[in-house]
DNA sequence: GAGATTTGACCGGC
DNA sequence: GCCGGTCAAATCTC
């Protein structure tokens, strides 16, 4: 009973361990990765190829494990939390609620699918949310805010957010989204938009939309997009669905010395943005290759730097372009394939090109552009 | 007064 | 029994 936890996982491994040991692993795999795609001569493309098949196995097993909890597990060690905002409640008069106060209908519904997870810096994400609860999670130094979309009671939008400090930037906050947002609120146009350009069939699963594109737009005829090419495929074959649909690859190895370099922007340094959970994510990388699958975050991939949001109290979202439509993709290559699946909109990528607009876009004032979808791009 | 936030209690899953 | 997510009255801000 009580310790059904994880022993029937792995020889008696609890769950966390499992998962623990399992991404422990990748992450060794990926820091020798990383070197392989710097330009180690003395190791082969077998080589890597054969650790991006132990990564993968590892991911799914540990993806396996937490598929049991949904979206509660991928987060298990955030950081501290932020004191109470402006306003609200002082202090509570010795109240308790009993008798007539107390309810009985189930008060813990089931949980609405994990989207996403960001790093922020601010909480503004142009949603428009309420606050409805606040709690000290176990072993954390700070409350963890539960939001749920302010259209909640008018629409019955089922989107709500966990927000907490991130641990190791405390002017930070990792941002955990559940469930889509259905109300038709002007922050959520994109999303309509989406809808409605969703005339052409989509495929089945428009999640896992991938780009090999290099970052500067070249054509990705290295040996390192092969690579990629290499990744996605290990993937999508060891895990069709969910693996593309957690795992996002933007952060995916940075490709630095060994690939041409040579026309890489000098603007475009490494920072580029990626739209996640409803929000501009502005992923710090350096030359990374810019190889998207679904949406996750990017703290799962420890090679590259963590992925930050700055909207800046909502000017973010009012002077950048919030959905592909807005970038003019929806009558471009994109045409109607982006579809109505609810995890389209974690699906483009935002990369920084060589111009310079007076954009507002946090540490990155460069003109954000998207990959070009075209051959290089692929449904799986 | 309306809407948002605070916060202790409640409740279900593990 | 513990922990985390949600409820809802009390309270605050505008």
């Amino acid at each position: 009973m009580a310790s059904c936890g994880g022993a029937g996982h792995d020889g008696g491994r609890s769950r966390p361990t499992v998962v623990y040991d399992d991404l422990v692993e990748v992450r060794e795999h990926a820091a020798t990765l990383q070197t392989i795609l710097q330009g180690s001569p003395s190791v082969s493309a077998v080589d890597a190829r054969e650790l991006v098949k132990g990564m993968m196995a590892k991911l799914s097993s540990a993806m396996s494990v937490l598929g049991a909890t949904s979206g509660s597990g991928v987060e298990s060690s955030l950081g501290t939390g932020r004191g109470p905002g402006p306003g609200g409640r002082r202090k509570k008069p010795g109240t308790a609620l009993s008798g007539p106060h107390r309810r009985s209908s189930s008060r813990r519904r089931s949980k609405s699918p994990f989207i996403n997870m960001v790093t922020a810096r601010t909480l503004n994400d142009g949603k428009t949310w309420r606050k409805y609860g606040q709690k000290y999670i176990h072993a954390s130094t700070s409350p963890r805010s539960y939001y749920r979309c302010s259209h909640k009671p008018d629409q019955g939008c089922q989107a709500t957010r966990q927000v907490q400090e991130s641990d190791s930037n405390p002017s930070e906050y990792i941002i955990s989204y559940y469930g889509q947002h259905t109300c038709k609120d002007p922050s959520t146009f994109r999303s309509l938009l989406i809808q409605g350009a969703a005339d052409a069939a989509p495929p089945a699963d428009c999640s896992n939309l991938i780009s090999f594109q290099s970052i500067n737009g070249a054509a990705a005829s290295t040996s390192t997009s092969a690579f990629a090419h290499h990744v996605v495929k290990e993937a999508v074959d060891l895990h069709p669905v969910p693996y593309s649909r957690f795992f996002n690859y933007s952060s995916w190895p940075p490709v630095q010395e060994g690939m041409s370099s040579g026309s890489l922007s000098p603007a475009g340094h490494g920072k580029f943005m990626q739209y996640a959970g409803g929000q501009l994510v502005n992923v710090i990388g350096r030359r990374t290759l810019p190889l998207t699958v679904g949406s996750a975050p990017a703290e799962y991939w420890p090679v590259v730097g963590a992925a930050s949001v700055d909207t800046d109290a909502g000017a973010g979202m009012d002077s950048f372009p919030s959905s592909p439509s807005s970038l003019g993709l929806m009558s471009g290559s994109l045409g109607g394939s982006f579809g109505n699946n609810i995890y389209d909109d974690d699906l483009f990528d935002l990369i920084p090109d060589q111009g310079r607009v007076p954009m507002h876009m946090h540490a990155c004032n460069t003109r954000p552009t998207l990959h070009a979808w075209g051959s290089s791009n692929i449904f799986l």
